[in-house]
DNA sequence: CCACAATGCGGGCATATACCCGCATCCATG
DNA sequence: CATGGATGCGGGTATATGCCCGCATTGTGG
């Protein structure tokens, strides 16, 4: 055999690591990919769905369907800009709640990884990743 | 901000790479889930879903779906086994001939990889994300 | 000013993935 | 040998994701 597949091995790992957060989180009733999102929705808000799919490096389509999910659950507002194409998406209360209440659970799932495998190569990993 | 999340950063990174080899055997007709998972039923058929499903850290219900999107393709077949309740796969001669085409374009993709990032680093990256 | 290109979205279609439930088959124990 | 637990699957349901098409709005060149 060839080496393995780094693609098939990183796509293993994403799995496991999103169950992972999934797990942490789960308290506060969102899964990873919703919290991430309405991460970055809180840091840019209010932005156009086009804007965050940018920013996440996702589709648009996907970012309309996951949007639209957290909507219905409260999480966040859906409006009009100014360009009456737009749909300008703004984090609710509820949603910021959210992610109060995620933020320790997020950090001690981090943490437990620093932990289990060090500071420096979470560090290194992080780097890898980014590069490629 | 606190250090980015190394869970949104892998599955970025997962999406990225599974992209980048989708388009490198995008010839063959498969994506990459599915060429590695004929890989896996190249190395160990004849095997039932259950088992496949162990191998490759999958739900079983998500191989039983994927392995009958490569059947309706022609690329294995599925059989039951002594035990009347499994599964059980096989490549068929269409599969193997995609296995065989594919191996070069994988095996390209790989070396781009290798040379984009260096071999040592892949080796490394390879290593991280096992222990995760 | 107006037709046409550009932009922003929604919806259709397809795959990947997980969890849970129910059915069929198998197997071990009384 | 009969019955209950174990095992293997299929199907339902839900999210995540991408691509493509069509519609509405915007913006621009003649």
């Amino acid at each position: 055999m060839s080496t393995p597949c780094i693609c098939t091995t990183l796509r293993s790992a994403s799995r496991r690591m999103a169950s992972f957060y999934d797990e942490a989180i789960a308290p506060v009733g969102v899964n990873i990919a919703q919290f991430s999102l309405m991460r970055t929705i809180a840091r840019a808000a209010p932005l156009t769905l086009t804007e965050l799919g940018r920013l996440t490096d996702l589709d648009r389509s996907t970012i309309g369907r996951n949007v639209r999910v957290i909507e219905k659950m409260g999480l966040v507002e859906l409006g009009r800009g100014e360009d009456q194409r737009e749909a300008v998406v703004t984090l609710s209360d509820a949603g910021r709640q959210v992610l109060a209440d995620g933020a320790p659970l997020w950090d001690a799932a981090q943490q437990t990884l620093d932990e289990r495998l060090g500071v420096e190569t979470m560090r290194n990993l992080r780097s890898m990743l980014d590069s490629l």
